[in-house]
DNA sequence: TGTATTTGACTATCTTCGATACGAATAAGA
DNA sequence: TCTTATTCGTATCGAAGATAGTCAAATACA
């Protein structure tokens, strides 16, 4: 309806002439975009040691933890445990993480020494994406990033 | 999601001392839990008029245009044809937009009354999401949001 | 103690977005 | 004309995520 928003308003009239994309000033299309781009060469990266982002995620997570079940990790990545199910056991086939029984019902998913051997490459990979990632953000723009970030989901 | 509140759940990982979570600094991890979060919201509103993100896209991409064809919105938004297929097959089903031929071998999407009125509503609810977005931002990180993410893909 | 509820791990299946691989038809060029 | 490239479309796959529901262990409680 009447649009009560104080931002500027292009919507009617998108001007067809020369501008290629009209969504590139929304914040949220903007944020898409680049967590698209992102996370796409991120996964390109990791296929040099075959492992998926989620995949690389808990490898990161449970490093120098011994005692984290799947449950807990999930609630720290915001993953659901049916979808953990499937990831802790590729993980578990490829050796690189084990089931260790806590109690009875429980159990904590700990690294090998394949695991750990793998989260070396992990981090060397991770760690030059983001520094590049840092790189490609305007100095001005690169300290904003994080903390803007943050206040989306924390 | 469901996770939107602020509230203190995590008993289960270590203490404020070391880290609660070692993914949270990273700028790759930040942008792709802010970007699963913002979409997953949008997605519940969008749902409200019964269309994904990538078919309101589509609808905001055409708005006053009549020669665009699908590869050309697939270029906009970075949508291989091959998606766009099915995409605009079911907004066509549904009567939003419709197939012109332009030429013979190229067809024209463009929006049906219905798909206009459709629009006003995606426009509602988009606006008042973006704005909420940007409102969450702390003031002194708002300005650098969208110019930094768009480093990282224009 | 016995019963009921909650929790942890898991299976099966669905949805959304994105990517390939390939086919058919038209347009454009040698 | 014959070949190549473009456009639109099919079918299929993959990653990430979501629901529903099973099953057994752990916990709460009357």
């Amino acid at each position: 309806m009447a649009d009560t928003s104080g931002k500027p308003d292009n919507g009617s009239l998108p001007a067809p002439d020369g501008e290629p994309d009209p969504l590139a000033i929304l914040p949220g299309y903007t944020l898409r975009r680049a967590a698209n781009a992102m996370m796409a060469e991120l996964g390109t990266l990791l296929s040099e040691v075959d492992l998926r982002v989620s995949e690389a995620s808990i490898l990161l997570l449970i490093d120098g933890r011994d005692t984290m079940t799947s449950s807990q990790i999930g609630t720290a990545l915001d993953i659901r445990s049916a979808n953990m199910a499937p990831l802790i056991g590729r993980l578990v086939t490829r050796g690189l993480v084990e089931r260790v029984p806590l109690d009875g019902k429980s159990m904590a998913i700990i690294l090998t020494v394949e695991g750990e051997a793998t989260l070396h490459e992990v981090r060397r990979i991770t760690q030059t994406f983001e520094q590049d990632l840092l790189q490609r953000i305007p100095t001005e723009h690169r300290d904003h990033f994080v903390p803007a970030l943050n206040a989306l989901w924390r």
